[in-house]
DNA sequence: TACTATTACATAGTAAGCTATGCAATGTTA
DNA sequence: TAACATTGCATAGCTTACTATGTAATAGTA
């Protein structure tokens, strides 16, 4: 039970567990998280160009969207010019966690990465976009 | 987008996907994989014992097992001393796929970090378990 | 302009994780 | 030994991911 595998899947099963925890008492779930952030840089944006942001894949992100607008958080309105597409727009409530949840995150990051150093942090980071990068060129010459 | 917990999910579902495909044909999905790789070290165990081994909870160990049994996999006998537990046992297919399974996962995990040096690899490995550590300190004493 | 292709999004179905809870069997104790 | 507590496992319900496919609407073209 050491491969990188096992240890990276473990390692991201327990930060999405925190996370929950930590995120419940403003009403959102970690799934929710990557779409609030590019809502709360740039509001009113088509589910198209969410997409592009949040490296998840569209019907997930259709869905996540669904739960987000049953719980308040967004609307999906027409848009102006293609009957297609909907605007996604944060509602009060959605805006109101802003900071909050921002707060949330990088206290929890801080707090799991205390035991490493920053050089050892940054080595960290470095190494994980690699491996990130290696998988994608595998794949994608598959 | 570069927090440590978005690149490691990130990471990790990059993995569970290649995972995915590559043993595909081994009639296997990869939440299957730690199980497996317990009764392939010792048959005959009872869910609890399994549990022991594979870093999941009870419930999606039971379900995992029942996917396992559809699948043709596994088979669950009753235990001859205790009529709540039940023994777990590998059919000759589960049997058979073994080397296989093992082979993939080896070979995945040299390709991923193929781009990272053994130091580096060593390096990637002790950070992501002293984080992982960290973690259930944490949440221990919270 | 009428097909056809493409695009934007939704839906269906599955896997794999979680917590909470139920149920029967076993253990413990007054 | 009868009552209660604990244990082993299953089930229900939820989230979040995936692929495959459906359905309109729009765009492109013969």
């Amino acid at each position: 039970m050491n491969s990188a595998g096992y240890l990276v899947n473990n390692l991201a099963r327990l930060l999405v567990e925190v996370l929950r925890k930590r995120i419940a008492p403003l009403g959102i779930v970690p799934g929710q998280f990557p779409t609030l952030l590019a809502l709360w840089e740039k509001d009113g944006l088509t589910q198209k160009e969410l997409l592009a942001l949040v490296d998840i894949e569209q019907a997930t992100l259709a869905n996540t969207l669904t739960r987000m607008e049953r719980d308040g958080l967004i609307v999906r309105k027409e848009h102006p010019a293609d009957a297609r597409a909907r605007t996604i727009h944060l509602t009060a409530q959605g805006r109101s966690i802003r900071d909050s949840a921002y707060q949330t995150a990088m206290q929890i990051n801080e707090e799991v990465l205390a035991d490493l150093s920053d050089k050892e942090t940054q080595a960290f980071l470095d190494y994980t976009r690699r491996i990130i990068g290696k998988i994608k060129d595998v794949e994608s010459a598959s």
